[in-house]
DNA sequence: TTAAAATATTTTGTATACAAAATGAACAAT
DNA sequence: ATTGTTCATTTTGTATACAAAATATTTTAA
């Protein structure tokens, strides 16, 4: 019995556009024309609409084209992500389980030893963990919406691994564990300000 | 020579159902049927689609329904509010110029004098003007979602008027007019911890 | 040649019709 | 009475057609 996939047309439309966005077959600036799209697919405009207006919303879409943020919206982004991350980093600090340990342990872990594709999720999912433990629906939701934004920014950087990343995820990490969470909350800001200036600098490039 | 509203249908639509969500018109709960509302206005289903799907998004209208938020909800959106509030606040204390103090002044002033509606829209306002001064507008439009929320939420708790919240707000200017982040950081805190009490015990009755 | 106006083309907004899905009511069987 | 099944009704999802608006192009005048 296979996974039956959604069948309906506006969330296919939906995870097609996002997709192509955020693997940059759509690159930065884009217009995108909903009848063009809807023949693409073979749908009509309706769900094509949709799905743009719910792209727009989460931020992926501006005017009609793909976003395509300034240094300036980035910054901006990371300062609130900083906030978040500075919050949820405490919290993992006084309150976190063995499970949920175990499993930040084990990005590092891969981290160091995986593939590409593999550190990138790893990244990924170590600081999805973190902001998860809140147990904070809004906070969680607010999170996942800048990730998109900042992974589209990432995108021409993917094949730069940043020097130190892994180390300080790992610094991170011990604080936690030693509930720590002065330390944790300076490392995680860090942490994500020297992120923030990678991915500002290989920009220029 | 006045102002020409705005004539798109889909915007209107927005506005007129956003409108009666927040003005208790239609209560929390109630299922939003696509053709009632378009034939309410006179227009299509097409828009209104448009604009029911923008306010989910927004998060006035969940599943076709309008929002009837928990007391963990609300929970949730002022642990998020409480952090950018406290951060924004710190800002204008190290930052905020003569001319923002002055409003900030006259929010507090209006708050002791003011007609009921006065007092309201002062009120928000103070809030408003602390969170724009960041100047980062990834920060203000979190903040304004979640104020929908809150109001729809204290729609039924309007017309107690709490104590204490002009002289918490005319405290908090103070701090902020003297350039005492901290200070202004830990009043806006107690200041906010009030209100969502407030807010879930009014729930109550 | 440049700027402005007029025209053509593209693209979006809206209405409507129909299909698919979800919901609810009526009925049958236990 | 309760559960489950069938059928009717409502509501949503999708396609399509047309109108309005925005964009691009051509034409005309200086």
């Amino acid at each position: 019995m296979t996974k039956k996939a959604t069948q309906l047309a506006y969330i296919q439309a939906y995870e097609y556009i996002r997709d192509r966005i955020l693997n940059g077959e759509l690159e930065r600036g884009t217009k995108l024309v909903e009848e063009r799209l809807a023949e693409e697919m073979g749908i009509s405009r309706t769900p094509v609409r949709d799905s743009i207006r719910k792209l727009e919303q989460e931020g992926l879409i501006k005017d009609k084209r793909v976003v395509n943020p300034s240094d300036s919206d980035l910054r901006d982004v990371f300062q609130v992500r900083t906030l978040l991350e500075g919050f949820a980093v405490r919290h993992c600090a006084m309150y976190m389980g063995e499970g949920d340990l175990d499993k930040l342990r084990n990005c590092v872990e891969v981290g160091r030893t995986g593939t590409m594709e593999q550190v990138m999720a790893a990244n990924k999912e170590f600081h999805e963990i973190i902001v998860g433990a809140t147990n904070n629906p809004v906070m969680i939701d607010i999170f996942e919406r800048m990730q998109s934004i900042i992974y589209l920014f990432r995108k021409t950087v993917v094949y730069h691994k940043r020097p130190l990343l892994i180390d300080e995820h790992q610094d991170i990490y011990e604080a936690i564990a030693a509930h720590d969470a002065d330390e944790a909350e300076r490392l995680m800001k860090a942490h994500l300000q020297l992120d923030l200036e990678f991915c500002l600098n290989r920009m220029k490039g």
